[in-house]
DNA sequence: AACTCGGTCAACCGCCGGGTC
DNA sequence: GGACCCGGCGGTTGACCGAGT
């Protein structure tokens, strides 16, 4: 059942507000306050608005202490690490951000931050997908790739980049939820072109899910304990991400890339073509060897957790309080809900936000 | 000068959840 | 308990503007 609409929009005025109109409703609100209805708000004031969009004049632009425009370097960290951590709730974003609305932030997030930070290339591959799948057989191949929130694969991009990849990959609580279909497809693609890490590092099939992950859980947790974070060469990262932008990509694709910090990573093909040949060009023997040199506990040229962070100018000025930013998609997610990326409460929000004990005040 | 293109941002749309009757 | 109302929210749209050709 549709819900009848908040106003006639025949006989309500729209578009941009004149400065009478603003001062009306400025002049108003500033005597009488709304009232604690917005919908009745306009009539009172004689204005031909509806009410929601006199509440929206008011909250985004006539309110007292709104900043507009210039975003510091400090609200580009806050924008971006809760973004990862909580994906697009721009009222909670703004909400930490004094004197930002949410419609700001997400207007600087969606025109601004995300080029700055995802890079353009990655546009590239997500317009090709929606232009062209041929692999697709029929409606639903294509209206499932498209159908893949951005949010939701800008955040697994970002993570990603920012996280040690193998814990990710290994944990299945953290990745987004997919429609049934692309999660069909994101494991095949993670079988097909990760087998040999994954017989390797799980070679019992009987095994069942938590075992393995388990069992690697065991072997991360020891080096990282040890190390701060495990240690696999660019190869080895390259393959993992080749996996997941298997799922978005159906021939050759461009690896993750960081935008202004990309890694020199090579173009791919799905056949495992590399061009220009570099490491990756034999992954598989090369990764399980650097497997079983992890296993032995010998690092690789995997770049230090430290040195990951800095390659993030999102993240320069957090250094050394990343040890609280891991991802805590489980304090999230672990609640049935239809929609594992909005599962969270803001109560929980602001109980991981603690958690995450960032650099800055919140 | 005219046109195109891309970036920005204010405003709108429609859904959802909480409150009220 | 359920229908309805309203505020809040995130996604999207479209007008505007400046740069490039």
């Amino acid at each position: 059942m549709g819900r009848a609409p908040c106003c006639d929009k025949n006989s309500v005025k729209r578009g941009p507000w004149s400065p009478e109109e603003d001062a009306k409703l400025k002049a108003y609100i500033d005597h009488f306050g709304t009232g604690g209805n917005w919908i009745a708000l306009p009539q009172k004031i004689g204005l031909k608005r509806c009410g929601k969009s006199c509440r929206l004049r008011w909250l985004n632009y006539l309110r007292p202490n709104i900043k507009h425009g210039g975003f510091s370097e400090e609200e580009d960290n806050i924008i971006c690490s809760l973004y990862i951590s909580i994906g697009s709730r721009w009222s909670v974003i703004a909400a930490q951000l004094p004197g930002r609305t949410d419609n700001d932030v997400k207007n600087y997030w969606n025109t601004r931050l995300k080029k700055k930070l995802l890079g353009r290339r990655k546009q590239s591959s997500f317009s090709r997908i929606s232009s062209t799948n041929p692999d697709s057989n029929g409606v639903e191949d294509s209206s499932s790739s498209q159908a893949l929130s951005n949010s939701a694969l800008e955040r697994l991009q970002l993570h990603m980049q920012l996280q040690n990849p193998i814990s990710f990959f290994n944990n299945p609580a953290l990745w987004p939820k997919l429609h049934p279909f692309q999660e069909k497809k994101l494991l095949q693609s993670l079988n097909e072109s990760f087998s040999p890490l994954m017989q390797y590092a799980f070679p019992s099939p009987q095994q069942g899910d938590g075992q393995k992950v388990d069992t690697y859980r065991q072997l991360v947790d020891s080096d990282t304990r040890q190390q701060g974070h495990p240690k696999f060469s660019n190869s080895s990262v390259v393959g993992l991400e080749n996996s997941l932008n298997g799922i978005t990509s159906p021939d050759s694709y461009i690896p993750f890339s960081s935008g202004d910090h990309a890694m020199d990573l090579t173009i791919v093909s799905r056949a495992g073509v590399v061009e220009p040949a570099d490491a990756a060009a034999q992954p598989v023997p090369n990764f399980q060897a650097e497997f079983e040199n992890f296993l032995n506990s010998k690092t690789y040229g995997f770049a230090s957790h430290e040195d990951k962070i800095g390659e993030f100018g999102c993240f320069k000025e957090m250094n050394g309080s990343w040890d609280g930013m891991n991802w805590r998609s489980n304090d999230f997610e672990t609640k049935d809900s239809s929609n594992s990326w909005d599962s969270a409460s803001v109560l929980q929000f602001e109980g991981m936000f603690q958690d995450y004990g960032l650099g800055y005040n919140v």
